[in-house]
DNA sequence: GCAATCACG
DNA sequence: ACGTACGTGATTGCT
């Protein structure tokens, strides 16, 4: 038996469009045409390729008003219209049909069921074909026969549906849904039936009578009422019946070699996947480098890059500025092997092994000016080498973040979208556990690419910022930061491992001691690090009383819920503190041990374009989340030491967040209070309970404290009072007096988030932007968050933009006093400095002043000084 | 490779 | 009636 697929292909496009569509975020090319459908679509096709393996494949379309309109004017009345960004995408999915070597199926005034109806009739006459169809629209059951079956696409998976599957659901045989329907009716097509008739009766009609013909001819047998309605309703449900009929000739040509599958037309395909940016797909295809490469060159009609690896350097020339692309091996430049560097401009273009550069040191010097992609990590191997460098002030990866684009790693990605076909990092070293080297030569050529790239596209960036007036951001901010970041990861900061390794072995006795306690409760030896297990032996086993609703069949253990439970049942107790220490020795002990290199320092890699707010990230290790909130977890800061004749300095921004706040809202009195050095929580609880600041609580500051932070991440009722514990009516009446004190803090959420709307971004006092694509979204809760981060960037990115501009001043007078001091760390909106005794003054002194000056806001910036023997001390 | 958990601001 | 605070990174278990 040969096998034949027929697909609805109305259906999976309407399926996939709305698979992604609810969350309002429609993915869209470059040129911002939509292609989530088509995306969705072209997946599901592959998979059914894969799964069913058809000899014969056809997909079906609707086509014009159908045939059943005439007979029935109000068919399919009620149905939304299909929405403009779904339209759009059918010629290409048709497109992509043929692409993919798959004859596809349009008649005139005929819905796709009717030809796939004609396709299934013929292979019921047929001996030697089968057939699958596939939807998920019910509808078409009624074609099943012995050689028809229906693959019906559930949200996740299909259920195979065959005469057999179909009788035990339905109890009637397949050609019977059209009478069931023909009674019963059917809404989503507007299908009137037999009114007063639902789906008990008339399966129980049917069952008896089998047809509709049938059931008329016996009518006087039926129940008065019941007989009633169908007298009345008699040329109704006829119609309905006619209209319910999957239509099975369609004058079409069903000669099954016209669908004979053969495999897609890889150019073809390819150059679509291309214009729909689907980059993933291309990769996952399995074809051959060649063809693709060939079809890339001719895509974007560029030259082949000159590939020059030099050997030598007599001779060597390089006029006038160029970019300078550098390869690693691996994902931690501070460790990896380099290759080289590709260098790129009208006259230059070639490739310098890292060998001959180590010989020639000095080969760049004295050269003009140099752009690059990760300034940060080639000043890092230029200074672990020696080499070197030339001025920069132009780096691609930051001009493109602050651009909005998805920066990754790979600069391929970003080129994609601007037309330059590079080859992924992935395709060159592998990925996952398939990581490998790559010749000498490929890299060479990929490089000399990228460079070529960071070259020719630098005035089309930098005319992108000046646009969004971001320019002197670029400029000012993040560019001078580069050096700052470089040197900080550079110093490192000096570990002592030993006190780790001693504070490993203690907290090691104390786990097991905890975890042969937790079995002597339980009775049992388990898994206690693996969730499902615990909540089975907690809520089932012990059957504690779970405190909140369960979601999806499983029982949280979170910190949240386990700590409503910690006072009344010891297991949980010693459950949470088993958790933290193992956390602490996870991630803080072990991890950080490893991090350790032979300099006995930790270095680790500030990430300067991944967050969307601006700030940065830290990452192998990450140390700006080294635990400080419980006592156990805070004696790893111990473990953070200064260098010889040296301490540690830690100066952290009071209330940053919150003054920048009341600043850009111009709230009056919040920046009296500010200006007048209250405690701001204090004086916060005094306002929103209204009594005065001498007879507030502990308890009303904590409150009034959650508030302020609440308001600053675009606060609700729930959050707050999930926060503080309380119910929500009271959570409501704290936030609501909190507004109704500071007035102006309400206009101005209220104007941000309108100004937000319309804009469809943000900026910070510096001028980074954030695209907010939630706030479009056709879901209210996706809105709302769309909201919160409108209120809440401007905050957290401002006060990033405070914190960079003044480590760049701070750095740079350092260097003017040719101080030895020097930054370590940067948590946010604090710094962590080494600096020696000697200079402990003067640092001191800097870094306060230029903390607290480098940006005039409506309120003082105030600024806390610690300095101390390790980390811990310095608090 | 993703979800759950928990560390930080 | 719904589900619920902003921004990160690392580890672990599990499909």
């Amino acid at each position: 038996m040969k096998k034949v697929i027929l697909v609805d292909g109305n259906n999976l496009l309407f399926r996939s469009y709305y698979a992604t569509a609810y969350t309002g975020n429609i993915m869209k090319n470059s040129k911002g045409f939509p292609t989530n459908a088509i995306y969705g679509f072209v997946n599901m096709i592959n998979k059914i390729i894969q799964e069913e393996k058809p000899e014969y494949i056809m997909i079906a379309f609707d086509k014009g008003k159908t045939f059943r309109h005439d007979k029935y004017k109000a068919y399919k009345d009620g149905r939304s219209e299909t929405p403009e960004e779904l339209k759009q995408q059918f010629p290409v999915a048709k497109q992509i049909c043929e692409a993919m070597g798959i004859h596809y199926f349009e008649i005139d005034n005929y819905e796709a069921d009717d030809i796939i109806g004609t396709f299934a009739k013929k292979v019921n006459e047929t001996e030697e074909f089968n057939a699958t169809i596939v939807s998920s629209d019910k509808d078409l059951l009624q074609l099943i026969t012995d050689e028809v079956d229906v693959k019906l696409l559930k949200q996740t998976g299909f259920i195979r549906m065959n005469r057999e599957v179909f009788q035990e659901t339905y109890g009637v045989e397949p050609i019977g849904m059209i009478d069931l329907k023909a009674l019963m009716g059917d809404p989503s097509d507007n299908i009137p039936g037999v009114k007063g008739i639902g789906e008990k009766t008339a399966i129980s009609l049917l069952s008896k009578y089998q047809t509709l013909d049938n059931l008329y001819a016996h009518i006087d047998e039926i129940t008065e009422k019941t007989k009633e309605k169908l007298l009345l309703d008699k040329e109704n449900a006829y119609m309905s019946k006619d209209i319910a009929t999957i239509y099975c000739d369609v004058p079409i040509n069903t000669d099954f070699e016209n669908i004979h599958y053969q495999g897609i037309h890889a150019l073809e395909y390819i150059k679509l996947l291309e214009e729909l940016e689907f980059y993933s797909l291309i990769k996952k295809l399995d074809i051959s480098q060649d063809l693709l490469a060939e079809n890339q060159k001719k895509e974007v009609s560029r030259s082949e890059v000159e590939v020059n690896i030099l050997e030598t350097v007599k001779d060597f020339q390089l006029e006038g500025d160029y970019a300078l692309y550098l390869e690693t091996y691996g994902s931690n430049y501070h460790k990896d092997k380099v290759y080289g560097v590709a260098l790129y401009n009208e006259k230059t273009s070639c490739f310098i092994p890292m060998e001959l550069l180590l010989q020639n040191p000095t080969i760049l010097q004295n050269r003009k000016e140099m752009f690059t992609y990760d300034l940060k990590k080639v000043s890092y191997i230029f200074r672990k080498y020696q080499i070197q460098q030339a001025n920069c002030e132009y780096d691609l990866m930051i001009a493109a973040y602050l651009l909005n684009y998805n920066i990754k790693d790979d600069i391929s990605y970003l080129a994609h979208y601007k037309n330059y076909a590079i080859p992924f990092l992935e395709d060159i070293f592998g990925k996952g556990a398939k990581t490998h080297e790559a010749e000498l030569a490929v890299v060479a050529k990929e490089s000399i690419e990228k460079a070529r790239f960071i070259y020719e596209t630098k005035q089309t960036f930098l005319q992108e910022l000046k646009e969004e007036q971001a320019l002197m951001l670029f400029h000012n901010i993040e560019m001078p930061l580069v050096e700052v970041l470089t040197d900080m990861e550079f110093t490192g900061i000096q570990v002592n491992r030993k006190y780790l390794e001693d504070m490993g072995k203690e907290l090691e006795k104390k786990i097991a001691v905890l975890e042969k306690e937790i079995y002597e409760i339980a009775e049992e030896e388990f898994n206690i690090a693996s969730p499902k297990k615990l909540g089975s032996i907690l809520f089932e086993k012990l059957a504690i009383p779970y405190p909140k609703k369960i979601k999806d069949q499983n029982y949280s253990t979170s910190k949240e819920i386990l700590d409503k439970l910690s006072a009344d049942y010891p297991i949980i107790e010693k459950i949470l503190t088993y958790r933290m220490l193992t956390k602490i020795q996870a991630n803080y002990i072990i991890g950080l041990i490893n991090e350790i290199m032979e300099d006995g320092k930790i270095h680790t890699i500030f990430t300067q374009t991944l967050t969307r707010t601006g700030r940065l990230s830290s990452i192998s290790p990450n140390l700006q989340n080294i635990p400080i909130r419980t006592e156990e977890g805070r004696l790893i800061r111990k473990a953070f030491v200064p260098e010889k004749d040296s301490c540690i300095l830690s100066s952290d921004y009071s209330q940053i967040e919150l003054r920048i706040f009341a600043s850009l809202a111009n709230a009056t009195n919040l920046i009296d209070a500010f200006r007048n050095g209250a405690d701001i929580h204090a004086k916060t609880a005094s306002d929103i309970f209204g009594i005065p600041i001498e007879q507030v609580t502990k308890d009303m500051r904590r409150t009034a404290k959650a508030v302020n932070f609440g308001i600053l991440y675009g606060i609700s009722s729930y959050g707050l009072s999930e926060d503080l514990g309380i119910d929500i009516i009271s959570a409501k009446s704290f936030i609501d007096s909190y507004l109704d004190t500071y007035p102006k803090i309400r206009d101005y959420m209220q104007e941000m988030i309108e100004s937000a709307k319309e804009k469809g971004y943000v900026k910070t006092i510096m001028n980074r932007k954030r695209v907010i694509e939630e706030l479009n979204n056709r879901s209210y809760l996706i809105r709302q968050q769309g909201e919160r981060i409108a209120l809440n960037t401007p905050i957290q990115g401002s006060s990033a933009d405070i914190l960079k501009k003044a480590m760049i001043e701070i750095f740079q007078e350092m260097k003017e006093k040719n101080l030895k001091s020097k930054m370590l760390i940067q948590v946010h909106d604090e710094l962590v400095f080494n600096v020696l005794n000697s200079e402990l003054d003067t640092v001191k002194e800097i870094v306060q002043r230029i903390m607290e000056n480098t940006y005039q806001l409506n309120v003082p910036l105030k600024v806390d000084i610690e300095t101390g023997s390790d980390w811990y001390e310095a608090k």
